[in-house]
DNA sequence: CCAAAATATGTGCATATGCATCTATTGTCA
DNA sequence: TGACAATAGATGCATATGCACATATTTTGG
């Protein structure tokens, strides 16, 4: 018995890889002012070109606060703007400023050493199978089957 | 092109599952009041003894000043003390309260039922390799693997 | 033995995340 | 049309996470 077993709790072990992968990440990303969470929402954001906060948040599989709270530091910096949507005055749409297409830019470099450093690592094959496994777990159809039929 | 097509960072889709299972397990085990993280510390205190808090922190790959944070409320809560090490004081011994230990048990119900709309959902089967897989990126020889030839 | 390096932790600040609750708009239907 | 349900966010609070910096002990070299 010299090593501890590893904990049977899917939970923790996601949350032990993602706490790795995102020093990893941070650390990279650091030079250029945007943490990985930053990045992923400036990202979407220029995909999709207007988003509403819940749509943002639904992507992102973040609760709507969560984004809101999120939003605050890029808003306040100027990478992004949050406008009323005149065809319905309860939702917000954010758009990318030029200065947030600017530090997205900036950012690609660090973020490919990233992506290379974890994929040297773990294999680039790998990681391509894991996106997809992570992907499925954090889909609506999971979602929707993990408490379709609560056993409570 | 009807959806979006994934992102290839690996950290955002670490992010994302991560963020709906934290959902998922925390919502089930909202009864017992305690979350995921704090039930992920108690068990590993439980099965340690008496760790320190450095070796809680790498255990759990989290910041030693996290960790610190993480066991505020706890220790506010009377469900673990933490005490100064006799044998090298720079040290703190962190234990379990009688408290603690029957608040981890009463968890344990809770804790199940999640676990098992996860791998309900997702394959049990599935489930114990994905794990397998996350603490090999959770490892330390990781973390080298993909730090050992910094190519700045 | 003592000063400097090394080790282990504590604090303050900023972002990350979600719940409960509140406000603002829009949609519905008697 | 007017009350009420539904939708979209906004706020305050608590925990989660890590960095920079400060403090306390121990170890080490001369």
């Amino acid at each position: 018995m010299a090593k501890t077993e590893p904990s049977r709790c899917n939970l923790t072990a996601l949350r032990k890889a993602t706490r790795r992968v995102s020093q990893l990440y941070d650390q990279v990303l650091a030079t250029s002012g945007l943490r990985g969470t930053q990045r992923a929402i400036l990202v979407y954001v220029r995909r999709s070109g207007a988003p509403t906060m819940g749509e943002l948040a639904a992507a992102l599989v973040l609760d709507r606060t969560a984004l809101n709270h999120n939003l605050k530091p890029l808003e306040r910096d100027g990478l992004l703007t949050i406008i009323v949507d005149k065809n319905d005055r309860r939702s917000r749409l954010v758009r990318l400023t030029k200065r947030g297409e600017a530090r997205l830019e900036e950012s690609q470099a660090a973020w490919l050493k990233a992506q290379e450093r974890f994929e040297t690592a773990f294999g680039a094959r790998q990681a391509a199978d894991l996106r997809q496994t992570l992907e499925l777990i954090a889909s609506l159809e999971f979602d929707e089957r993990a408490l379709g039929s609560p056993a409570s």
